[in-house]
DNA sequence: TGCCTGTATCTGCATATGCAGATATGAGAT
DNA sequence: ATCTCATATCTGCATATGCAGATACAGGCA
């Protein structure tokens, strides 16, 4: 039987797994802004939505270690959402020095308009990969980030 | 026996491929980062090093396709390389568009010093998944990108 | 030779990313 | 009441990311 079943080519990659994920990442990131662009919204942008959808009125530091994202990044993602008028925001009733985020009117209908074009390129991920990998390679990384949390 | 062994959390998350992947990459990146921090590089710097010293001479347009990175992001990315002295270009012998990218004997250098610390980071996500999903995270990711590939 | 088309790279614009340090608020102790 | 420490967010800096459009060169054809 085989031995020397190697995964990366000899010529060129080094094996570092961060390496892969970022190249995964820009090329994934690349078919689903591509999918979406005609709503005229970024992955990033369509995520928070979806997040924002279920946790309406989180605190953006609360939402920022959600999305495993700096805070200060968090707060300029979604500048321009603000101006958009997809997202808004307020201070906590009880500490003023929380901020909550909430999503607008507007922002769910473009989320929903946006879900097609979304679903298209989540399917053309998984026709890649093929379903079984596709679940897999989910409860892999959901596993990376709990053991990497905190 | 047990239905619904769901992967996502009821809660909040969507079940976006795209997000769990740009989350990995960042929570991956913070890791390797910290880690090559006292090197004075970062995980891309490191990693183009690496392949740089494969691939001494290689044209950026080709070494941009191999790193599945948009030429004007490496074109940018090289250039504080090159102030540190750590990468060079030269244009090509026979097509003056073409501009080849070379690894310096300082960048070869530090490369070589920060090889153990990368290790460290590396094994830090092996122990986090464990040698086999971690194998098969490596595969599927390299599958994902051959499938998208062009 | 001169033109057209394709290719390799770069610049301008906009968002993405996070660290260090600044600011403001909250909460507990004296 | 004030002091101190912790917490939530923001600003400044630097790199990361890629699209659209500009520029420069190569190669084929008339």
């Amino acid at each position: 039987m085989p031995r020397h079943t190697d995964i990366t080519p000899a010529t060129a990659t080094p094996a570092c797994t961060c390496l892969r994920l970022r190249k995964a990442s820009r090329r994934v990131t690349q078919i689903y802004d591509q999918a979406l662009d005609a709503h005229g919204l970024t992955v990033t942008q369509y995520g928070l939505l979806g997040y924002l959808k279920a946790l309406d009125g989180i605190a953006l530091g609360e939402l920022a270690e959600r999305l495993v994202m700096d805070p200060t990044t968090l707060t300029r993602t979604l500048r321009p959402m603000e101006k958009q008028g997809w997202v808004a925001s307020t201070p906590d009733k009880d500490d003023a020095r929380t901020r909550r985020v909430h999503i607008t009117a507007t922002g769910l209908a473009t989320y929903r308009s946006a879900e097609p074009a979304w679903r298209k390129a989540q399917e053309k991920i998984a026709t890649a990969l093929g379903e079984s990998d596709h679940k897999a390679l989910a409860r892999t990384i959901d596993h990376l980030l709990t053991a990497l949390a905190t």
